[in-house]
DNA sequence: TTGATAAATGACAGCGTTGTCATTTATTCT
DNA sequence: AGAATAAATGACAACGCTGTCATTTATCAA
């Protein structure tokens, strides 16, 4: 083993003051921005600090402070794109900010789940949890958080800001499965099917509202046989179409509820030996790496998830700032909304029409 | 805003030794399994434990002891799928053994890793550091690593125990292809392809060498036209699957370095028309999701990265447990291996070979 | 210049735990 | 039973930092 190099010795906030020439309240200033401190001083503070390569201790700022430097992100993995970006998006904002990130991948069906996350907050001291679907839909989740007094803010499916009190990042399926629908729609088609992903998760439920928005405003009848429930996964895909393949009147364009799920189907269509998109057409939602990596590439819906995550990991953060300063009112609570942009690809774009793919 | 439920209320440890009737010290002891307890001071700590739903503060922990409860798990890799499957066995382990993880994306280009790592580490007193490919194969890594005395596990691709001092989990990548390349061959192949994922990545070179191992064996000439370079990525795999298409003499069968090269290979075939497996054989690895969302599904191999990982931050443990106490020698650095298992599927079974699809 | 006020700095307790060592209590041996 | 030893428990400092409050230093008006 080789011994001490400069970087590894921990040093500590009193190093840095003794190297300052000041208190090592002073250097404290210096870190949490406080002000009051002489440019001189500062300056002075800041060399020391970076020719020590001084780093604050987070678990003794936790304890000591009244405040918290650690959120944590809940999720039940629907999706590892998904997680993963949501995971990049908080910890860029997190680096940034100072923060630490406890990640909890946790199950929706778990009766204590409440209970587990109170445990976590305890143990890990966190200031506030940033929580994702389709966990931040459940009632019971929200309920339960709120009476422990737990900061937390989610990210949910919803086109319309409702009467929340806690703080909430929109994502607005419906109208941008709106739009796919009425995409389709212009390309020409008026038989269009929906495969819905879980119904646990209220963005499947608001897609299809979206759809059927989107087929009343055209005045196209609304099939029932058109409409398949089923699940976030390539294997409703494959088998959702098929079903539809064998309908006396198959439709023409198929909406699938997620990339994966389309390119489940696009998979079965193509395997029928049927042209995508001339003799079906498929859209799907997220505009995953699944969505790039199929022949053709799957017309959309971009989420920009990794600045979502981010812009709720800021907007947390933000939230318990005006928390601990009573002088902000109380209807500060930060809302963001986000509608996810329709992205044109072959999978629905027929030959004739290409000119409109920009 | 409600006010404070039971478990909200923060409960330490000398609430527990109050509720106890024993000195908060007793508690400590408790918490840590340290023995020199009676049965009975034991069960009235456990009780109170329960009672209060006390959890122990990590923090606190952290700073007061001269251990860590907190690990690090350090990673740049493009593929979500092992990402997650590495951070959820590392966080089951974490969850058993009362630790926390601090998840830390970088980028292998960035020149001043190392410095990051370092102050991360202090930042977050992070015990020790579980290192996934590409950034557990940098020789740099390693010995800034060494150098700091900052203790860690490195995840590698090797075909047997090198000389490391520091505590590794080999994947025999190389046995592995092996494996799957000489299925390729009893599946009656001579004319096999190799498309080699990153570089960067030793899984891509130990999987080449099985490749070639398994040719040699069975005294197949090496074919250089069939060795194609590329990256872990679908479109790499369509690019190098037209290449040997297009080749005067092209291969029968197709090893990909993963799920993903394989699947566009998959794809680029098939849309050529022709049949995999009859036309073309194609084999992958892995065991992602990937090789599952195709048709028709992928042979591969499957490496348990969940357990792997799990095992991983189960040594790393131990390990630092064994740093602490020196009684134990030197000689006891952990060293695990896993050898990835051939998965026979579709993609590589003619159908007079489909009997030994167990 | 002087006193009054504001700005800058420092001294010190305390956060919730572990580590060290002293003290008390139980157990064993003669 | 009494001394000797081992086991169980407690008192208290320390970890690295923040919060509070006291003290010093600079700034300004008269």
């Amino acid at each position: 083993m080789v011994l001490d190099t400069t970087m590894n010795t921990k040093t500590t906030i009193k190093d840095v003051a003794e190297l300052a020439g000041v208190s090592f309240k002073t250097v404290s200033r210096v870190i949490n921005n406080e002000g009051s401190v002489r440019k001189e001083t500062l300056q002075k503070v800041n060399d020391a600090i970076n020719e020590l390569h001084y780093q604050p201790n987070t678990a003794a700022r936790n304890l000591a402070g009244s405040k918290s430097y650690s959120l944590g992100y809940v999720y039940d993995n629907p999706n590892a794109y998904y997680v993963l970006d949501m995971q990049n998006g908080i910890l860029a904002e997190c680096r940034d900010r100072g923060y630490e990130l406890v990640i909890h991948p946790c199950s929706a069906n778990n009766k204590h789940i409440v209970e587990e996350l109170a445990t976590m907050v305890k143990r890990s001291q966190l200031a506030g949890l940033i929580i994702s679907p389709p966990l931040s839909e459940m009632p019971e989740v929200l309920r339960g958080l709120d009476e422990m007094n737990i900061p937390f803010i989610r990210i949910i499916s919803a086109s319309e800001v409702s009467q929340e009190s806690s703080p909430c990042v929109y994502i607005n399926d419906r109208d941008a499965a709106f739009d796919i629908t009425e995409h389709l729609i212009e390309q020409g088609h008026s038989k269009i099917a929906f495969l819905r992903g879980d119904e646990s998760h209220r963005s499947s439920h608001e897609r299809k509202i979206g759809y059927l928005n989107a087929l009343k405003k055209h005045n196209i009848p609304i099939i029932e046989d058109y409409q398949i429930d089923g699940s976030y996964s390539f294997e409703f895909g494959v088998q959702g179409a098929k079903q539809l393949l064998s309908l006396a009147e198959p439709p023409t364009g198929i909406f699938s509820c997620n990339d994966e799920i389309a390119a489940g189907a696009l998979f079965a269509v193509r395997l029928q030996g049927l042209n995508v998109p001339d003799d079906m057409a498929i859209a799907g939602f997220e505009d995953s790496p699944f969505s790039r990596q199929t022949w053709p590439m799957l017309t959309t819906a971009a989420q920009p998830t990794n600045i979502i995550a981010r812009k709720a990991a800021a907007s947390l953060i933000q939230h318990l700032v005006n928390l601990r300063s009573p002088k902000t009112s109380v209807d500060s609570i930060p809302h963001l909304h986000f509608r996810p942009q329709l992205v044109k690809r072959e999978s629905t774009l027929t030959v004739t029409s290409e000119q409109s793919l920009e």
